[in-house]
DNA sequence: CCCTCGAAGATTGTGTGCAAACCTAGGGGC
DNA sequence: GCCCCTAGGTTTGCACACAATCTTCGAGGG
């Protein structure tokens, strides 16, 4: 039963969803008329969704200069990162008490399937990785019930999440990572939110080991220009 | 040297001081032609500064039934505590290293001038206190050299600042509070982290409990509308 | 007496026009 | 040759007007 969406709502999520889809990168300018003319509104709806992609962090928004998608430094990166090791491992804490048995078994599935999609062989497909991962996560922080501890992770998230593909991930980071998963859920199953807690934080350092090295290896090997036709 | 703010800055800066200082109270709605005669513009930029209000969390903005000041549930009220206990000790244990002995006498005058302020007597001046308070914890995070988490911790606690007033505070829990502060400032300059974060939990759990404590309150026994002029 | 339906008023959503600010290219001065 | 300045085109900021939606209030039927 959906009341039919805004425009201004729809360019929200149009171009929400072309940022983190990496069709459009970080750096590229965003033209109201350009963008207005490929969504089909006017401008009005445009920069409405602009201003609020801005609050989201996602676009930067200079007056009168117009807006860009959202860049950020390494060192933003890793403060990211700080943020997540602060916040996720206290969410999958309180994930614990909430498992019911049927929460555990989807969790393990996804955690197998990313093993199967992610193990090195003929079967490897890293991009089948990243919506399994992020149904995980999505998964365990919705058990933790705690609304306003996810909405501060995600709205820290969402800008460099463009980034998230697993092809920087070396092959035994990706094994690590691949392991925590499937620990995190044997945590969960034990109800030790001490262990659940441990693991998800080893999860995210390894996570920003991987990312922090291909953000530094891009950045100084690759100066070329930001922009995008 | 401040560039000439637009008609959508400055409306957003005067709503939020408007929402933040307490002249438009939770619940109090916001029409748009209303706040463009009051600011002196149009409706235009007083809608693009509520869509930014909205993604700060300052207001609720229900599309075709306009905006009003945001309120929030007592669970949301624990909710932001739960957040604050994830982030705010970590920026004080970030800050240990950073503190040099200029920061640390300030930090010191301005907690001691809060017992001063804060002590029952005649000199108690319980509005003084938020002032100073704000200072001491703002020094703080500044110190932590952390924008990302300070950005996350700001983002939260920004709704609920409204009623940051030290009036619910019980004299016992208000006399924790002024030496929490102290003790801060104490653990700095040992250059102990892990004591200085273990006061700041304990500073946010002790204001945890005075807030529930005066939230439930008001809700249970004070059903009235929340509707204001 | 209560519920449902409908119309008028009010409020928000969106398109469009104009003024101001910015970017770029070209000419003149040092 | 380099820098500054100016003129043109482009883009954003803001105001206003109209369309769509919601709210309110009253009349009619059960």
């Amino acid at each position: 039963m959906t009341r039919p969406l805004t425009s201004a709502e729809r360019a929200l999520g149009e171009l929400r969803e072309l940022i983190l889809g990496g069709a459009l990168l970080p750096g590229t300018r965003l033209g109201e008329v350009e963008l207005a003319e490929r969504l089909g509104v006017s401008r009005t709806p445009v920069r409405e969704a602009l201003s609020r992609l801005a609050a989201e962090g996602l676009v930067e928004l200079v007056p009168n200069r117009g807006a860009r998608v959202a860049t950020w430094t390494v060192a933003e990166l890793e403060g990211v990162f700080d943020l997540r090791v602060s916040l996720e491992p206290q969410l999958t804490a309180f994930a614990v008490p909430n498992a019911t048995d049927v929460d555990l078994a989807e969790l393990e599935e996804l955690a197998h399937r990313m093993v199967e999609v992610g193990s090195p062989g003929p079967g490897q497909d890293l991009d089948a990785l990243v919506p399994l991962n992020r149904a995980f996560h999505d998964r365990l922080v919705t058990l933790a019930g705690h609304p306003t501890l996810a909405a501060a992770l995600a709205a820290a998230i969402h800008p460099p999440i463009v980034r998230r593909n697993f092809h920087t991930y070396d092959a035994e980071s990706l094994r690590r990572s691949l392991a925590h998963h499937l620990e995190i859920v044997a945590a969960l199953r034990a109800g030790d939110s001490g262990w659940a807690r441990a693991v998800m934080t080893a999860h995210i350092c390894n996570a920003r080991a991987v990312m922090v090295r291909a953000a530094t290896a891009v950045t100084t090997q690759d100066p070329s220009d930001e922009e995008a036709s």
